[in-house]
DNA sequence: TCTATCATGTAACCAGTTACATGATTTT
DNA sequence: AAAATCATGTAACTGGTTACATGATAGA
């Protein structure tokens, strides 16, 4: 059913949205994630940028169009999208869409291990931690007023709604978790268990 | 400040994590990872595990203890934590219960792109996966309630309520997204935008 | 004109995954 | 006793990151 992607790097697939309207060569793309402030929704460097495109050309999603010289500037080589490369672009977005991904935040193994953390230090940690999280929701509260002044269009912005909602509850779950980590039975009973351990 | 971990792969954590309490060789910290659930929250596979204990020894994290043979079974190698491994797993676990991490969920990407798609098959792919998340939160209620008629205590279930807590808030923001996209206002201006292409 | 920074890319290295290997035990 | 599966690991390949290179433009 679903086929693994010849390039699953994420990358490739902004890649591939970009070149849709257009060919580009690879450092033009580059400008245009960070211009677009996608670059902060993915793991992006000059070099993976690179490597990406150079498999997105092996697979055939694009191809080399034409290589133009600027001055005594490197050569910059132009890719364009290819008929497969369209056809993957949407499949892999649609399935991107529809079904859940597992994936593995850190902070999931950092509770798994949370008991081995006296009480009192982890609750002084969680407490950190929200209030890290309070700064973050601000920043991008902000960011998406300054685009909102700017005419951009809700639609532009979903990705910061829900990275925000996500915070939102995270931190709420932290409130729950904290008051949970400082019952008293709970105390009690790490230190019978973890007391004499270091 | 934040110094780079010399063994940035969290499956080093949970190995740490478990030779804190005794000496293990490769085979069994796989099983225990399996048996324990943990291997839910974690990228695993055998040889990734290998690579991850050579790792840790390069590092000086873990020591060679002893190698034992079994039969005619292939040699194991038992592995005991070092001092300087204790340290380090702590102050790793500090670090990443206190600070949140930079993380890239493939779904932020998916939504960045979302004006890609019609409104109407967007809202179709959106709903699917409530649904799959539906069933996600069904399946991870129900290993939390064996668990505990099992006798586990809560504490080291934290790490499911919390993706609990991630998946609900993920489910309540689908609701509101679709409920935009099937505004007139923007199905409209889509097709002003987007119609002509494709 | 010297220095800094931009523009553009390559190379070398390390991490992680997939595929393969092989004796032991269990099931049919 | 043949087939399946468990126990245990190595090897080969591919992806991704860090470090390096070098001409062009802009600022002091």
């Amino acid at each position: 059913m679903d086929r693994r992607r010849k390039v699953p790097n994420p990358l490739a697939l902004v890649v591939l949205a970009w070149l849709l309207s257009q060919p580009l060569h690879p450092y033009e793309l580059g400008r245009r994630l960070q211009g677009s402030g996608q670059d902060r929704h993915i793991k992006y460097t000059r070099s993976s940028l690179y490597m990406v495109v150079e498999q997105l050309a092996r697979a055939g999603f694009i191809t080399e169009q034409e290589t133009v010289r600027d001055g005594q500037r490197p050569e910059r080589t132009v890719y364009a999208i290819t008929d497969t490369g369209r056809t993957e672009f949407y499949e892999w977005l649609r399935g991107l869409v529809a079904e859940p991904q597992d994936e593995y935040p850190q902070f999931a193994v950092a509770l798994s291990l949370l008991s081995l953390l006296a009480p009192r230090e982890a609750v002084a940690l969680l407490r950190k931690r929200q209030e890290a999280l309070t700064t973050k929701v601000e920043e991008t509260r902000k960011l998406m007023q300054e685009a909102i002044d700017n005419g951009v269009r809700w639609i532009f912005l979903v990705e910061e709604q829900y990275a925000l909602a996500m915070m939102d509850a995270e931190s709420r779950y932290l409130t729950e978790l904290t008051s949970s980590l400082t019952d008293p039975g709970y105390i009690r009973s790490w230190q019978e268990t973890f007391g004499s351990i270091t």
